[in-house]
Formats: C-alpha cells, structure tokens, sequence
RNA sequence: GCACCCGUAGCUCAGUGGAUAGAGCAGCCGAUUUCUAAUCGGCCGGUCGCAGGUUCGAUCCCUGCCGGGUGCGCCA
C-alpha cells in the first residue's frame, strides 16, 4: 500500500540525509487532509523541528532533497510552516490498480505474524427473544471478525449466551405453574417470555413466589432431574429460534459455549483462587482484591457468593481458561456493551494475577436509547424485537422493488432482503461504536443518502456496465489514467488497503463503512463524468479497469461488513 | 462521593496536534429519450458545551466547571 510504502521511503530519506531520529520518534505518512495539496502528506518536518528546535521549513526541504519517489510521485511540495506533500503520479497509479484487479486481497496485506483470535460477541439469553439492544454486538464483532481473518488471523467465532442465570428460577416456576403448551409449541419465545413475565410481575407483589423461584433455581443447579429436563428443553428451543436469526442476518459462529458449559468447573476454579492466595473469603463471600491497582483498589471482583453460588465473573474465568488451554488463544476480543466496563477490568485483572498473557480486549460500545433518551430497559420495560426491525426494514426495500420492472417475484423477494438487512446493518456499523444512540426506525431503514444501499447501488452500476459489454474483455494492466474522476477514483481504490488495516487498529467497522461510502460517492461521480461503454481504446480499457476494481472493492468491502450485494437492483 | 463515556450545522452523526471543521436528513435551485435517478451538481446552514493551560499551531492533549448517560461485593 502506498502509505506503508511512503512511509518506509520517508523513513530512508532522514538516514540519506543524516538527520537522526529522537528515541521512539515514528516518521509517519498519511492520507492528505486536503486533496488541493498532494495525495498524500508528512508532519514529520513539523513534529521533529519542535524536537530538535531547528527550523521545520528548513528540515522539510532537506528531506525532500533527500527522498527517492521518483517511481511513485510526480510532485513533491514544501509548503507552509513545513508540511510535505506527495502527489502520485499517473503511472504508479495505473500499475497499482493492475495489480488490485488481479490480487484476492485488492491490495490489502496480509499480518505479518498471525494470531489466534477469539471473538466473543452477540451472547444473547435463552428464553429471551433478540431485540435492538443485541444490534451492535452481533453485528460489530461479525464485522470485526471477518476483518481478522481476512488479513490473515485465525478467528474463532464464540457465542457465550446467556443460558443459566437466575432468570431460571422463575421460567421453572411458571413452566410449572402456568405454561400453555398449545403456545409453547407455536411460538416458542413468546410462551417463555409471557411465563417469565408473568412470574417476574408475582415475584414482585409476592415475596413467597420469590422464595419459590429460588429453590426451584438451587434444585436446577443441584442437578434435580425434573429441573434439568425443563432447562434442557428451554435451550434447545431458544436455540432453535437463534439459528433461524443468525442465518437470516448471515452471522455465523464456531462455537456456542453458553455460560452452562463451565458449571462444572467454577467450583475447584474458586478452590485454585483461594489456595493460590489470588482470592480470599470477605464478609462470607470469595472475592478476589486488587490492592495494587489504584483504581481498583476498593473494588474487588466477586466469585462466590456467601450461599455458595458463582457468579458472572466466575463463568467468564473458568471461559478464559477453555480458551486459552483448549483453543491456543493468543488474544479474545469481547464485544460487550460499555456499561461492563468494570467487570472485564477486574477480570483481566484477574488473568493477570494468575499469570494469563493472552492478550484481552474489551471492544465496548454505547447504548441503543430509547425516543426518551433512556436506556432500553431489557427486563421490565418493552424493547423493540429484532427480528420485527429486519423484516419491517425487508417491507420498506420490498416498496421500492415493487416499483422496478423486469424482476420475478422471487428476485424481488430476494433483492428487497439483501437491501432491508443491508440497511440495518450498514446504520449500526456507520456509527462510532462508542457515540449512544436513540433508535430510530427511520435512521435504521433509510434507504437514500449515507446508506447501504446507497452502496450497493453503486456496486449494481459497475455489474451493470459488464452486463452490456458485447463479447470478451482483455482488462489491461497498462492503465492510462488521465481524467480527474478517474484519477480520484483510482486512489480510493487503492487506499482499501489502508482502511482495512486502520478498522482493527481500534476495532472501528465505521472506519471501513466510512471509506466505503466515499468509494462508491466517487464511482457514483465518475460513473456521471465519464461515461465508459462509449468510450473507445484505451480510455475504454482503462475505465473498465477501474469499474471492475470498484466492484471488486465493493463488494468484498461490504462482505467484510457483512453486508451482501445483488447483481441488480 | 468515586470512576468511565459523551457534548460538533435545525435534526442524526463523522472527523484530525496542523492548512478554509465534513457527510446524511430536512429546506431551496438545477441535471434524466440513462453504461439503472435508490443517482449527480449547486445553495442555505457552525463561538466544535464554557473557562483556563501546554504548543509555532488545539475542536483534538492537560486542568477546572456546566450539562447528559452509565457503573461502583453477593444479577448476568
């Protein structure tokens, strides 16, 4: 890529021109801020004159005496207090897309040292049905997922779902005392919802009916066949129904290890804690403190409750340990809502007490608010349903659709799905994970402007073209670029290279939708200012040339979203 | 009380220690016998919450304040 490329000749020029870098200065290179100045820019000059107090004028001119791009660049500038400017030339460009034609990659490199990494993300409860809120996990950790193993890591996909908590004490309760197995038969879900619903509202009016759940809860965990039977059941229908989502959205995991999964380790994970002096009892409960760690000082991580019972950070121990031993995990990746900000530093903690290395990360981001500006609230108040988003966003597309000639039925039905779910991902992933949000269905299932299918719009022009193209087409590597559409749309092109890598610096997709939008806001320019089937010779070839990258670039960028295209729309 | 996140155009949001802070929506004007107009071009719109500080340069970094959100031992 053309930075990483600048940046290494940049480096080059300071030791051909005998300036020596302070300790730990990094000569960096990046894309122009302002295209009126070159393609590309270095503050170098700046940043290090300030250094070395010398004039970064001066330092600037010297380096580019001193910078061998003549292969690369047609101009290089000094301009202002000491900012470098490179401009490409023509012919590096046309080379540069050649190669991205013919690359599986387009250009993006691949890690030089690949890592094993485990993405935990979407964890939804049982018996519950998915609703906004589950939005930005799956769809971010999806997205960052698929990043990852594109340029080359090893990825594996874990849903750690919500199968045992102490919701369980009253949907055993209300299977027992309440439950239409009419209902439960029809729409899984709903019946487990109502039954929970229902107990929750008793417990509240009936400290009895509470104290009932609880036992019912302690008998499940004891290991009470008729209790166990009635979880196993529960989770094998929420299953059921989670499937059916993840296909639709077309995420998929290798792995749903819920919280159930490590029951039977959380005890000796405690007894190890305690022997090993890393936890100790408090006030009856088994904590582990945080002495040396300011922050943490007066904020210890519980494991084990005075009744005996585990807890949240217990489970997500003894899930560090699975991943580590039995998956080789040099990192994990949790895509967790900020709110858990605490916990997963307690737990990393933790790790890190126990002498875990593998690196941890808390990929946070901000809630999906209500009209009022407050928080869904998942457990009393209503939330809207994901799979209602999905298919009313599917309706508003199937609007549009209808109105297109020349489609059957099922292209419609198909086309109308691709864009509706298209929509919704593209508004959560456009979004800096960390900004709150109020939901809105308008935003969500906008269909003009910054918009998937603004961008797969863009992609059906490019297929478009080679559908018209009368008999075989020899895409030179000789591109003459010459127009300055072409010329803009030449160096986005190349820069998917950059962006790609830039998305999981801080695991930011909007960096990548971001530049997708530009992309296709430049195709969409080009495709106005230079028409290419009428076109002839080289011209011709070389425009075809660049539909053809843009439609590579497209549609693998947005694969990379999780987002698919369609041919024609 | 302490900690973390956020405050940018009418609305929803991007953005960066640098050059004249950008999009979309909304509003207004214009382009189409189309390589698909779910498109393009243009106009309108900003004291980057407030006040200091560091810097050649701050919307960005630091401190304080104001406003909103979230979290802080026996839920997950």
């Amino acid at each position: 890529m053309f930075r990483a490329v600048l940046t290494s000749r940049l480096q080059a020029a300071f030791t051909a021109a005998g300036i020596a870098l302070p300790e730990g200065f990094a000569v960096s290179v990046v894309i122009a801020s302002d295209t009126r100045f070159g393609d590309y820019q270095s503050n170098a000059a700046m940043t290090l004159g300030k250094q070395l107090k010398t004039n970064p004028r001066a330092l600037a001119e010297q380096i580019k005496a001193a910078l061998q791009v003549d292969d690369l660049c047609e101009k290089i500038t000094v301009e202002g207090p000491g900012f470098l400017n490179l401009t490409l030339s023509a012919t590096a460009l046309g080379q540069k897309l050649g190669v991205i034609v013919k690359d599986a990659y387009l250009g993006v490199l691949q890690v030089e040292k690949s890592q094993r990494i485990v993405v935990d993300f979407s964890a939804p409860n049982i018996a519950k049905p998915m609703h906004v809120g589950h939005i930005r996990s799956t769809f971010i950790g999806d997205c960052l997922a698929r990043i990852a193993r594109f340029i080359g890591h090893t990825v594996i996909t874990d849903n750690h779902i919500g199968d045992w908590g102490t919701q369980f004490g009253m949907i055993l309760h209300g299977w027992k005392t309440i439950l239409d197995h009419a209902a439960l038969e029809k729409d899984p879900i709903h019946e487990l919802v109502r039954v929970y619903k229902n107990v929750n509202a008793q417990t509240k009016a009936d400290e009895a009916v509470l104290t009932t759940c609880r036992s019912e809860l302690v008998k499940l965990q004891q290991g009470d066949a008729e209790n166990l039977d009635i979880w196993k059941r529960c989770v094998a229908l929420s299953l059921d129904q989670l499937r059916t989502i993840y296909a639709k959205l077309d995420v998929h995991f290798d792995h749903f290890l819920g919280e159930s999964h490590f029951n039977d380790q959380l005890a000796p994970l405690v007894e190890n804690l305690l022997t090993s002096g890393i936890a100790e009892i408090s006030d009856s409960a088994t904590c582990v403190f945080f002495r040396d760690v300011p922050e943490l000082a007066d904020k210890p991580c519980l494991i084990r409750k005075s009744d005996g019972g585990f807890l949240y950070a217990t489970t997500d121990l003894a899930t560090i340990d699975h991943r580590i031993n039995a998956w080789k995990a040099d990192e994990i990746w949790y895509v967790v809502g900020a709110p858990q900000e605490l916990h997963f530093r307690q737990l990393f903690q933790v790790a890190k007490k126990r002498g875990q290395t593998t690196v941890m990360r808390h990929i946070a981001f901000g809630s999906i608010l209500g009209q009022d500006g407050k928080m869904f609230k998942t457990r009393s108040g209503e939330s809207v349903g994901l799979l209602e988003v999905l298919d009313e966003a599917v309706e508003r597309a199937a609007v549009v659709v209808a109105e297109r000639e020349g489609f059957s039925d099922d292209e419609k039905a198909q086309i109308a799905q691709v864009i509706g779910t298209g929509a919704v991902k593209y508004a959560e992933l456009s979004q800096h994970r960390m900004t709150d949000y109020k939901f809105s269905w308008d935003k969500m299932l906008a269909l003009q402007g910054n918009t998937a299918p603004y961008l797969i719009n863009a992609y059906v022009r490019t297929r478009s073209i080679f559908r018209k193209l009368d008999g075989e087409v020899t895409l030179t590597p000789v591109l003459t670029i010459t127009e300055p559409a072409e010329r803009a749309l030449a160096i986005k092109l190349a820069q998917f290279a950059e962006t790609t890598h830039d998305v999981l610096v801080d695991h930011r997709p909007n960096l990548l939708a971001g530049y997708l939008y530009e992309l296709a806001d430049t195709y969409h320019s080009f495709y106005e200012a230079c028409n290419v089937l009428r076109a002839e010779g080289a011209v011709r070839n070389t425009r075809l040339t660049l539909c053809d990258a843009t439609s590579r670039v497209l549609k693998t960028g947005l694969g990379l979203l999780g987002i698919q295209t369609t041919e024609r729309m």
